[in-house]
DNA sequence: TGACAAGCATAGCAATGCAAGGCATAACAC
DNA sequence: GTGTTATGCCTTGCATTGCTATGCTTGTCA
């Protein structure tokens, strides 16, 4: 299981790169993140529709209910301008921190 | 300035990676780590000497006082046989969470 | 008919991050 | 000899927050 600090810092990162694929809804987010991360990340909903709500405040998505095929109802997030802004900000984030710890796991931190 | 989950999920991390290039000190490793992201990654002293402790009584590290050559007093952390470990573990975690988000970065999530 | 999967939601409080502040000494400028 | 900046370590305190636990509904299948 990973550390919560991680999971934290990556939730709203892959909540955004996510729905790059396309509109989806919280259930399947979780399984789909699950199912990329090889059973890595297993998100819990207590955590996760918190987020999305938080999202949708900031408009980085936006919501919209739908009938599945099942007859059942789901709430389907789409991905906003703004969102995609964040996503972009999110990524080189992320690689200024994956970068500077990739240059201390090179065999010989000393000589970079 | 980056997001504080993320400087949160990448600071024991770090700590541990920069000890694999020898012995340092509190102060010294704020700078280090400045220096190494380019300025992106901005520590406080605040934030840090808590998390040394911590990793300390977790026996990740060990400390000592040294007198530097300037006559000045420093406390020199240095990484025991649990922080490589946990080190190993770090990376490894780091690395599905980084596949994961690099999976869908591609140009075309969709086809993967 | 009852058990399980799918699906969304939030209250509540334990845990904690870190800004702010404190202390001490070296180095340097004037 | 004094004012300032950089070096260097430390901790308190409380606002913020993460997420466990819980609750509800509906579909499906045995």
């Amino acid at each position: 299981m990973l550390a919560k600090e991680l999971v934290a810092a990556s939730t709203v990162p892959l909540v955004l790169s996510v729905l790059t694929e396309g509109e989806n809804y919280g259930y399947a987010l979780i399984q789909r993140v699950r199912e990329l991360s090889g059973g890595k990340i297993e998100w819990t909903e207590g955590m996760l529709y918190p987020v999305l709500h938080w999202m949708e405040k900031e408009d980085l998505i936006e919501s919209e209910w739908h009938e599945a095929e099942t007859g059942r109802k789901r709430k389907y997030y789409r991905l906003r301008k703004e969102g995609r802004k964040a996503l972009q900000e999110e990524k080189q984030q992320w690689m200024s921190v994956h970068e500077t710890l990739t240059k201390l796991w090179q065999p010989q931190p000393r000589l970079t």
